[in-house]
DNA sequence: GTTCCGCATGAATCGATAG
DNA sequence: ACTATCGATTCATGCGGAA
């Protein structure tokens, strides 16, 4: 046999999208290993929620608040190179609290990362309508949590007409004649618009979105459980992306992040260690195994479309 | 004439609240310098919206980004001086975008607060319902802005009941029939340890908010650009304090904090350095130029009740 | 069909106690 | 003193089945 067989297609689609769909790839190994099998700015956007410092110690190995941003540095080097000039790289976390107080990792990361050469280009907020229960002495319950959009360069790529919301009347009469109480409460509603189809507006006039998005977490009930909604990405992905764009998220876990993509004609690439989460996420995306010398090499299994 | 006499009497009341109602003061002046005549450990909540870098340098002569946390800290200092040890500090700001990104003075700003000793114990973030129009090429509107709370220990004054809010709608249904697993402690798979004891809820009707607050901005020109709703200090005046405790806005803009503190019945303490914004202020909170020795020696009007 | 109802579950944090 | 473990605390949502 010759060795085309054997080599691993691009992880890139190099040409214009195919008729034939979007192009998924899961690979299942350390999130550096695998990244280095992608091509340079071959990745029109990262969108990605890492586990957080300490947070999921039975699943992941659990990464020390103070050590956080040490750890994830080289990995962003790897995602600077691997996303294209114009892309963009969102990412979604929150600090925990300590002692106490919240950590500053977070920040630290952000400054970090802008010394790496990413500019901060924003901060969207994502608001929890259904946040975790809990009641302290010092706190009250942690209902958001960032999205940090990264750039490489100050002008990229953003559609920002794909996301509108219409403008209906939660800007005018709805709020007016509610209690102060009811008045701190959610009025989420404001951008709950964003998962509905567009269809359902037509008519309507529109408006552009802000930078707080308002979704409620994903508990269950859908056979896998996920870090952020399905919307969340798919917000992003709309915004960021067009079809036939590729998208990166470097801790897969269940795969939302490529169920996005692949729902709206964008190749994507995913990357989890944990294997039990690979098998789930490669099951719901209707890919398979494919072994190629060069993953192994790395230590990675390919999970691909045909 | 006695001494006595022309002595300011103390910014802080010594003693329970009078039956007189809340003491209010306005100082026109320079921040530091009239922070200086506040006595020590004698304020329960700090609550400000500084101008912002660069913003507003018609009225404030602008603080450029870069030195933005320079001239914080001194201010900051003085402000842990005349905060009780059991205070509060919540501290509204946002960061400007600048050449195309979000600035980092806002982190660099927390960490540099928690160098000086200051506990960085939540951030709240302020939804603004109906913020600015506007379009940009690379971001949206921005509708949130950082209410950064910080303290001097761990263990503060939070008085969570005064804030609650309405039980949502789900309870009416879910309530009435308590199922087996609600009254077993319920372990979550992922491991988290959380359980719940639905029993417990059975006739509440309020729940405590979370840490995203939904309030629109105040468009009515009051000549003050930053402004924030008086729904904003009004519910951290609630959360941090009691009625006959001392709020401190050391940049009090046109007095919404005062206002805000006067309808609660805390004493209140406003510093604001622009002439015009004073006699507004003064005007509204119903409070008259008390001229005495000490003041005119730290270059500082004296605005009070009688 | 539509509405109602039952129910499982989710990036949490604090204080006390034990080693 | 310093770390690890354990019990206690509390909402809102979407699915699926029943009415």
């Amino acid at each position: 046999m010759s060795a085309a067989v054997t080599e691993a297609p691009p992880l890139a689609r190099p040409v214009q999208p195919a008729l034939l769909g979007p192009r998924l790839t899961l690979l299942q190994g350390d999130c550096r290993a695998a990244l280095a099998l992608v091509p340079a700015e071959s990745v029109d956007l990262i969108v990605t929620s890492p586990p957080y410092a300490d947070q999921r110690k039975n699943t992941y190995g659990g990464i020390a608040p103070d050590e956080y941003v040490a750890w994830f540095l080289p990995i962003a080097a790897e995602l600077k190179r691997v996303l294209r000039p114009t892309g963009s790289f969102v990412l979604n976390i929150k600090e925990r609290v300590v002692d106490g107080e919240r950590h500053t990792y977070v920040l630290e990361l952000i400054l970090a990362l802008r010394q790496q050469g990413w500019r901060w280009t924003e901060e969207y907020v994502w608001h929890k309508r259904n946040c975790y229960p809990g009641k302290w002495p010092n706190r009250f319950r942690d209902a958001w949590e960032r999205c940090l959009h990264f750039t490489r360069e100050r002008h990229f790529a953003m559609y920002q007409d794909e996301v509108m919301v219409p403008m209906g009347d939660w800007r005018h009469a709805r709020l007016a004649k509610l209690s102060a109480t009811d008045r701190t409460r959610d009025e989420s509603k404001v951008g709950s618009g964003f998962g509905k189809r567009i269809e359902n507006w037509v008519g309507r006039e529109l408006a552009y979105p802000t930078n707080v998005l308002h979704l409620p977490t994903e508990c269950s009930n859908k056979g896998h459980s996920a870090a952020f909604p399905v919307e969340l990405p798919r917000w992003f992905i709309r915004l960021f992306t067009r079809p036939g764009d590729t998208v990166l998220d470097p801790f897969a876990g269940s795969g939302t992040t490529l169920m996005a993509g692949a729902a709206l004609m964008r190749d994507a690439i995913g990357i989890e260690i944990v294997e039990d989460y690979c098998a789930v996420a490669a099951q719901a995306l209707g890919i398979v195994r494919r072994d190629y010398p060069r993953d192994a090499t790395a230590g990675v299994i390919r999970y691909a479309t045909a």
